[in-house]
DNA sequence: GTTGTTGCAAAGAATTTGCAACATA
DNA sequence: TATGTTGCAAATTCTTTGCAACAAC
């Protein structure tokens, strides 16, 4: 069994041809995509897979906490997300998004809420621009 | 020529009956609105305006830097900006966002970006859970 | 076999655009 | 008067749903 397969069944989900194709797709991928984008280019390479699936798999996933989801004009980007922190570094000429560990954000967000008698459900940390390749 | 008609010509545009009936609408909320609430609202209050006309004026006054936007959902979400700092504690119950002054964060935006060689354009902190009234 | 999954076609919903009438400067 | 604005209807686009065939357990 592969991380993938492990990936899919922690979050109760059968490890099916499709649903492996898109986690492949997003593995190492460094930029956020849509469900219309993945789907024209998994097509695009000759896999079989509905339109219907590639949202209902990414939606899926993100409720699991495999992906982060962003929002890109009316849109949903989603991209793998490795840790529980949520902050991170967007290109917004590629697309292409760096995590960031950020103890001072957390502290801060703890602070904050604190302060204002929040009862903190989650939080997020992003910084647009323009990454060393593309500026 | 009152505030509401200055910050309209700021942002080069013609203070309309359309235009103030929304600023005077988003003046003093503390919750965002989507472009389809706010049209059914005003219609609701006898005020005469299209949902075409929403929809541009909401997305004019972002362009403008009046409003911040909010995705909740597939929709978009608005409401009046006072700073330009961005960080808000929204409350995922009534809606109602706060807005945050974090010198904190902005010095952790600037680090994080040059420790990664970014050139940043903007960027965003905002905590979600619920205010202290709907806990 | 039972239950979860797929994918097409259709439905739904948010948002944008064409364009003629209208308001503002 | 010249130019920006409005709003309806139609078009676009993203996303979800119904349902019968199919795959995983």
């Amino acid at each position: 069994m592969t991380a993938v397969d492990q990936a899919l069944r922690d979050a109760g989900l059968r490890p099916t041809r499709q649903r492996l194709s898109v986690l492949e797709s997003l593995r190492d991928r460094p930029d956020a995509v849509t469900a219309q984008d993945l789907h024209a280019e998994l097509r695009a390479q000759g896999q079989g897979i509905g339109l219907t699936t590639v949202y209902r798999t990414l939606t899926a996933l993100a409720e699991a906490g495999l992906l982060d989801v962003f929002a890109r004009d009316g849109e949903q980007a989603f991209r793998r997300c490795g840790d529980v922190h949520h902050h991170h570094l967007v290109c917004e000429a590629c697309n292409t998004v760096e995590e960031l560990s950020a103890d001072e954000v957390e502290a801060w967000v703890h602070r904050a809420a604190d302060r204002h008698g929040f009862a903190v459900t989650g939080h997020r940390a992003d910084i647009f621009g323009l990454c060393r390749h593309c500026r």
